[in-house]
Parts: C-alpha cells; sequence; structure tokens
RNA sequence: GCUCUGGUAGCUCAGUGGUAGAGCGCAUCCUUGGUAAGGAUGAGGCCGCGGGUUCAAUCCCCGCCCAGAGCUCCA
C-alpha cells in the first residue's frame, strides 16, 4: 500500500483508494457522474466538509446531495455568502462582519453608514439571484495569515477575527465570483446550486454580541432546496403571525397593557382572567392532590431576607429597587423561595415532616431592561406557579421521579409534547463545583433509570443549582420554556436550614425549586398561540352561545342558557343582527359551541348544536344530552 | 439599555404646512331572520406628551413616553 494513497470508505462498505489529497468532489466523481451532479457537501469521519476540501487520511466518506437534512447548513451559509456577494456588488463600502447559518436560515452583518430599508432588501435579493443565475464556483484556497491579513486588509472586522485564529488553526478563504470571504466553509460547489432563497428582514446586531462593541447591520434571510419547503415555511411565518397572542390578546378580549400602568405589566381582562382561573383551579386540585400543602408569602419583603438569600448579591440588576419604610429597606420579591424557606423554618422540622412540598401562585417582580418586554411572554410581574420541595438527601431521587409525573400529567392535559434539558453550573454560580457535580450526577441518573432522553445544556444553570428545564413543542412546532425543575444545595446553607434526623441531631434539608406552568403570563400567552385562540371547552371564557333565530324564539333560548348555567356551563344568550351575523360573531370568538333554537327545537325541546370550526355539519340533539355533553367534556379536559 | 421603524376614531389603516378620512366596531331606527356580514341614520379625534421653527404644525426639527423588529439577557 503506497503512502500517497488513501483509503475511503462509503457508507455502502466499498472501500475507494484515491491519491492522498484528493477532494470529496473527487470521491462523487469516482462513484458516478450522477452523484457528482448532485454532491453538495460531504461528512469525512465526522467533519462536515465541502467538496474542494483535501482528505489527507484514511476516513468514511458520506456524499451529501440536497436529499440529506446536513446540506441545509452548507446551502444556507453559502446563501449568506451570496448576499454578501450582492451587498457588496451595490455597496462596495459596506465593511463584512459574520455570516452563519442559523436555525432558520442565515444572516450576515454589515459595517454600513445608515440601515438598511425594505427596498435595499428587495434589490439585494434581486442581485443575490443575478449571482446565483452566474453559477460562480465557490473556491477555496487555503492561505498564510500574512497573506489573509493583505487580502482583508480593508477589513478591519475580518482582521480582528483573523487575529483571534491559533497558530495552529488553518486559515481558509473563499470566493463566488467577486466576492472574497474569511472563511472556514464549507460551501456548496457553486452559487448556482442555490435555488430558493429568501431575505426576510433587517435589524441592528451588535459586532461579536457585545453591547459595548458598534452596531452592524444585519440581513436575515433563509435558504431551502426545495421550492415547497421555502413556501412552506413562509406560510409557517404567516400562521405565527396570526397566532399572535397580542393580537389574539385584544382580539379576544383576553388581556392588555397601558402605558399609565407601566411597561410588562399586564392587565387580564374578565376574559383572560377565566382562563387563568381555569388553570389556577386545574393546578390546585392536581397538587392538593400529589401531597402539596399551599401557602401565601408577602409581594414585598425586608432586605435583610435577600441578603441571606444572595439575590442582593447574585440577582440585584434584576430586582426592583429599595423602598424605605421606617428606616427599613423593602423590595419586591424576584422570587418566591426565599419567603417558602421562612415558613419551613416557622418550626422545628422533624425527618418525620418531610418531605414538604410547599407551593404558592406567587407573584414576583422582576426588573427587566425595557427592550426585551414582549407582549405576555417577557414581562416585569409576573405570577409563578411555584413550589419549593425541601426532602432528606435520601428523598431526593423520588422527588425528582414524582416531578417527572407531575410534569408530564400537567403537559398532557394541555396537549404539549416536551423534550428535556439538563442545565449545568454556569459561571456565576453559588456552591461548589463537586456539589454541582453530584447534583448533576443525581438528575441525570434519575432521568436516566427511567429511560426518559435528555440533551445537556452546558453552563445554563440558575447561581444555585442545576435544573431540569422541559420545552414544549407547539400546535406548529416552536419550541417554549416550560416546566423547570432545579436542585439547590446553596440556599439551605445559606439560611442554615435543618430537620432533625431519627439520630436526634439536626440534619441540612435538600431543596428543589420547581415551577409547571413557569409564569401564569408566559403560560397563557404560549397556551394562546398553540391554540391559535381556540380554547378547549374547559378553558374557553365562552363556552356555549345560544342563538335563537328569531327574536320569537329567545324565550327558549334562554331556557336552554338557563339551564346550562345551572349546571356551572358558561353560556351567553345573543339574538341581535341576523342569524348569519351571529354565527360568523360566535366563530370569530372561538366559542366552542353554538346552540340554535328554532321553531323545530322550541317545539321539542331539542337544539342545533353546531360546534366551532365544523361549519354546516351540525347535530340537533336533546338538550339535557347536550348539556350533559359539554359537562363530560369540561370535566375531563377534552382537547380541541 | 442599544440600533432602526412606528404612534391619526374602540380596532385596522389612508392622509395633508392652512385644525382630518375609510372599513370594521358602537348607538338609534327599520327589518324577525334557519347556519360565516340585512338596510338606513348617527355619535365618536389634545392626529402619543412636551418644547422649537413658522403668519400657521397632525405634518418639519429636538427631547420624552409607549409599541414593534432585532441585539444582549430571561419565567
Amino acid at each position: 500500500m503506497s503512502s500517497d494513497q488513501i483509503h475511503l470508505t462509503l457508507p455502502n462498505g466499498d472501500i475507494l483508494e484515491l491519491p492522498r489529497g484528493s477532494t470529496a468532489g473527487d470521491v462523487a466523481r469516482a462513484i458516478g457522474p450522477g452523484l457528482a451532479k448532485a454532491a453538495l457537501a460531504a461528512v469525512v469521519g465526522d467533519r462536515l466538509v465541502d467538496l474542494m476540501t483535501p482528505i489527507e487520511v484514511d476516513a468514511d466518506v458520506r456524499i451529501l446531495t440536497d436529499k440529506d437534512p446536513e446540506s441545509l447548513d452548507v446551502l444556507r451559509h453559502s446563501a449568506a455568502h451570496v448576499l454578501a456577494t450582492a451587498v457588496r456588488e451595490m455597496r462596495p463600502a459596506a465593511g463584512i462582519g459574520f455570516g452563519p447559518s442559523i436555525e432558520e436560515g442565515f444572516y450576515y452583518d454589515f459595517d454600513v453608514e445608515a440601515p438598511f430599508t425594505p427596498e435595499d432588501l428587495a434589490d439585494f435579493e434581486a442581485k443575490m439571484n443575478e449571482v446565483i443565475d452566474a453559477d460562480y464556483p465557490f473556491e477555496r484556497r487555503q492561505v498564510t495569515r500574512e497573506e489573509a491579513q493583505e487580502l482583508f486588509a480593508d477589513d478591519p472586522l475580518k482582521l480582528e477575527r483573523l487575529e483571534e485564529l491559533g497558530d495552529d488553526e488553518i486559515i481558509t478563504v473563499y470566493r463566488d465570483g467577486p466576492f472574497l470571504d474569511l472563511c472556514r466553509g464549507p460551501h456548496v460547489p457553486s452559487t448556482g446550486r442555490l435555488k430558493h432563497i429568501k431575505l426576510l428582514s433587517g435589524a441592528g446586531a451588535y459586532w461579536r454580541g457585545d453591547e459595548k462593541r458598534q452596531m452592524l447591520q444585519r440581513i436575515y434571510g433563509t435558504a431551502f432546496v426545495k421550492k415547497d419547503d421555502l413556501e412552506a415555511y413562509l406560510r409557517r411565518l404567516e400562521e405565527a403571525k396570526k397566532r399572535d397572542h397580542r393580537r389574539l390578546g385584544r382580539e379576544l378580549d383576553l388581556f392588555s397593557t397601558d402605558e399609565r400602568v407601566g411597561q410588562g405589566l399586564i392587565l387580564w381582562h374578565a376574559k383572560g382572567a377565566l382562563v387563568r382561573m381555569e388553570i389556577e383551579n386545574y393546578e390546585r386540585e392536581l397538587i392538593l392532590r400529589h401531597g402539596y400543602q399551599v401557602v401565601y408569602t408577602p409581594h414585598i419583603m425586608s432586605e435583610k431576607i435577600f441578603e441571606i438569600s444572595g439575590h442582593l448579591e447574585n440577582f440585584k440588576e434584576n430586582m426592583f429597587g429599595a423602598m424605605e419604610v421606617e428606616g427599613a429597606f423593602f423590595r419586591p420579591k424576584p422570587m418566591n423561595c426565599p419567603g417558602h424557606i421562612a415558613v419551613y423554618q416557622s418550626q422545628q422540622r422533624s425527618y418525620r415532616d418531610l418531605p414538604i412540598r410547599m407551593a404558592e401562585f406567587g407573584t414576583v417582580y422582576r426588573y427587566e431592561r425595557s427592550g426585551v418586554l414582549h407582549g405576555m411572554l417577557r414581562v416585569r410581574g409576573f405570577t409563578q406557579d411555584d413550589a419549593h420541595v425541601f426532602c432528606t438527601p435520601e428523598q431526593v431521587t423520588k422527588e425528582v421521579e414524582r416531578l417527572l409525573d407531575l410534569v408530564d400529567e400537567m403537559l398532557g392535559t394541555f396537549g404539549y409534547p416536551y423534550t428535556i434539558e439538563l442545565s449545568t453550573m454556569p459561571e456565576k454560580a453559588l456552591g461548589t463545583k463537586e456539589e454541582w457535580d453530584e447534583a448533576v450526577q443525581l438528575l441525570a441518573d434519575t432521568l436516566s433509570a427511567r429511560n426518559v432522553p435528555f440533551d445537556i445544556d452546558e453552563g445554563g444553570g440558575a447561581f444555585y443549582g442545576p435544573k431540569l428545564d422541559f420545552k414544549l413543542i407547539d400546535a406548529i412546532g416552536r419550541k417554549w420554556q416550560g416546566p423547570t425543575v432545579q436542585l439547590d444545595f446553596n440556599l439551605p446553607d445559606r439560611f442554615d436550614m435543618s430537620y432533625i434526623g431519627e439520630d436526634n441531631a439536626p440534619h441540612r434539608p435538600v431543596m428543589l425549586h420547581r415551577v409547571l406552568v413557569g409564569s401564569m403570563e408566559r403560560f397563557v400567552g404560549g397556551l394562546i398561540e398553540h391554540y391559535a385562540g381556540a380554547f378547549p371547552t374547559w378553558l374557553a371564557p365562552e363556552q356555549v352561545r345560544v342563538l335563537p333565530v328569531s327574536e320569537q324564539w329567545e324565550r327558549s333560548a334562554g331556557a336552554l342558557v338557563a339551564d346550562l348555567k345551572l349546571a356551572g356551563v358558561r353560556a351567553t344568550l345573543e339574538s341581535r343582527e341576523t342569524l348569519g351575523y351571529r354565527i360568523r360573531e360566535a366563530e370569530t370568538l372561538k366559542i366552542p359551541y353554538m346552540g340554535v333554537v328554532g321553531e323545530r327545537e322550541a317545539s321539542d325541546r331539542s337544539v342545533a348544536v353546531r360546534k366551532r370550526g365544523a361549519g354546516k355539519k351540525q347535530e340537533v340533539m336533546d338538550r339535557q344530552l347536550f348539556v350533559d355533553m359539554i359537562l363530560e367534556e369540561i370535566r375531563s379536559r377534552t382537547l380541541g
């Protein structure tokens, strides 16, 4: 076997022998002209590379075509270069920053005098299509540091990036037509391989994401292999817009904000409050069944307790300022844990008392910078369905398991599939590395023991402990922050918490923080989008709207409303305007059921039931059956 | 907080250096309807707030407040 040959193993097990330094493109050509033409990139070993990168050692090689999901990343990264190509053609003075592919597309940051207008984006997109039509090959070239410095002499941002590259790193540049970029790759073979691109928006972005650095102008776009995929993505953006909880919140009269009240503070209207109340009632019933006790603690507390808890040390920038009362300082609480600990410490605890599972719908206030506020999803005052489990070290695993069950039951009720992330020690943290490792291990073991899959979020823990984050997946596939379970080996120390053990000596309890919905505000905001405003009957603020065909049948219809109300169903009577108008209105308001009463129904005490979204497919049924059906639907919290 | 964009009737939005319009909604009247908009009439505006330029500002300029798209950060 000669040393200038390498052996490349293909996915089907075949081994190709090629000269050392051959590229993945050569591999594709060796396999066949069809694949050579279809190839976009390749995976060599475990590395994603382009077809121009030389291969120096024996490896497994897999050629990627537009059928492989990995090639989408490459495609989008190349699209970012094509964007920069277009921008540089039209604005030669534009400085260039970074241009990576991201989850749903790509962006490129430019250093320009003035922000881009929507018209600019349209022009750039047109230019991009010219670049694509020109089908410039992407040329990869390895260069020395000195060469690179010369090539990018006029691009200070690129020079800065170059500075950071270690001496042992390979420096490569990529050219497509007139545009040259410092870039690690990989790229598709030529610009003509990009078929379906779309520029989406422009916005400011700090250089290197650092708010102390200059603001660049970022252009977001996306690219897909297939036209259908691009169109489906754009449709999904439209769908997301339609579901926007701020818009539905107003249209359905669920909540509002008021600048006189202040930024990031939610006014729950009667209908929104009903949705929240149902969730709270459900959850209270759920947790009492799961062995929790419910407490209430004050909204403001003396600063002393936040000194003990470490919040003034670690969370101060998120806390509202102090208010002075008779020489003492008070603050709105940013978390509920200190209050719960104080309840725990109101008496001496025995191991026989543990575990104590203490819950509260606790309203907390956090100072959030104005720019991050967003509808109900990011606010300054919110109510957490907070709970703390105080237990012995031996009980932790069991308690975590119980929490997994609780979360599973709760999320099932709302129809959310979910994934789990385990977050580890962040930079700014209380406690020792050993305590953290122990806690992380315990959580991981508990999940593994039940065969629950999870991802690791390195450094994503809260400052006081590692956590499990449950990510909800909504009806259109978006991820939302869901329940969290956090282990805390720190607060018990800071508060010097104890319980008396079997040995008649004091011991330190373990503390678990957990939320299910997280914040009522964020959860309801998310639910509005998940259900697109069409709440399942048990949550719907108005469950049944009864419509007499004409005012003549108002008495009969009114009797039905009375029956429904008596049974505990939220029902209303609407008799103005035409029947068609009222049906349209009820559909628009996404009321789950309409009950139409006319001559026929009045005479035999029935009702024509029209279900939301079902159009003319209605069912005439006995009124008692109708009431029972609704009640059962509410009782079982049926979805959709 | 930063960059940009916006703020006109309850909502969605037009509009102009000479104090303002549409559709929906709302009110009243007519209509008494059979499954997604019946008709007529009418009310409703500190044109976000403060200052400046101007004979004159909703419009131009400055500051502030609020909202939106992002950046950074989070339940």
